[in-house]
DNA sequence: GGCCAGGTGTAAA
DNA sequence: TTTACACATGGC
């Protein structure tokens, strides 16, 4: 399997080239979007955080001060606008909490303290830890899942989010840019094809 | 017009 | 432990 994992990243990266992702401009606006795109299209979390730029409110200050019916009113296109304004100020606390210490944290340790956070689930979690906090774990989302029945005849339960997660860990070197793009090109992979 | 998207939390069996 | 359901918008 380990040679598989391998060889289908080589495909990926020929096909594709490299993606040079998360689109975002600041590691914060990293976690806004891992919140906003919870079961969204991420063309509806544009749209949120677009509104957010516009009204200066792309920043952990201003979206920890900003009242929740106006919050919600800005991200309302990323739909379960009100669950996701008040999960995004808990996501922010978080994150500045986090920020000050994650350089000297196990991974493990971070990802525990980012599921504690109402919200917050794997998914989320690998997410901000990879593309916010710039360290090695591999992300699994509903193209991953997809990418692994196609491309290695594995599929395991949606909750077995960890198996998916040990694949493609046990068969890579802990390497945050491999683990980014590997990543994206699934992603990618799973636009361009859809199955 | 219906289906579904880069999930998560909660309640009930 | 597993399953069912709520949460909501906008594009195709």
């Amino acid at each position: 399997m380990d040679k598989r994992v391998i060889a289908a990243y080589k495909k990926l990266l020929a096909q594709f080239g490299s993606q040079f992702w998360w689109p975002a401009d600041s590691d914060y606006e990293v976690v806004v979007g891992a919140i906003l795109t919870q079961n969204t299209n991420w063309r509806n979390v544009e749209k949120a955080i677009s509104n957010l730029r516009a009204a200066h409110k792309l920043n952990e200050k201003a979206i920890l001060e900003i009242g929740n019916s106006e919050l919600e009113t800005l991200i309302r296109p990323s739909g379960f606008y009100k669950q996701k304004a008040a999960r995004l100020k808990l996501a922010t606390r978080k994150w500045m909490e986090l920020s000050r210490r994650a350089d000297r944290m196990p991974i493990a340790d971070l990802r525990a303290e980012l599921l504690s956070v109402k919200g917050i689930g794997k998914e989320t979690a690998d997410s901000i830890i990879l593309y916010a906090f710039h360290k090695p774990i591999f992300v699994i989302d509903a193209y991953t899942r997809r990418f692994c029945k196609k491309f290695f005849d594995v599929e395991f339960r949606k909750q077995d989010y960890d198996e998916y997660r040990k694949l493609f860990e046990s068969a890579l070197p802990p390497d945050v840019a491999l683990f980014k793009e590997y990543h994206a090109l699934i992603v990618e992979w799973g636009k361009n094809n859809g199955n």
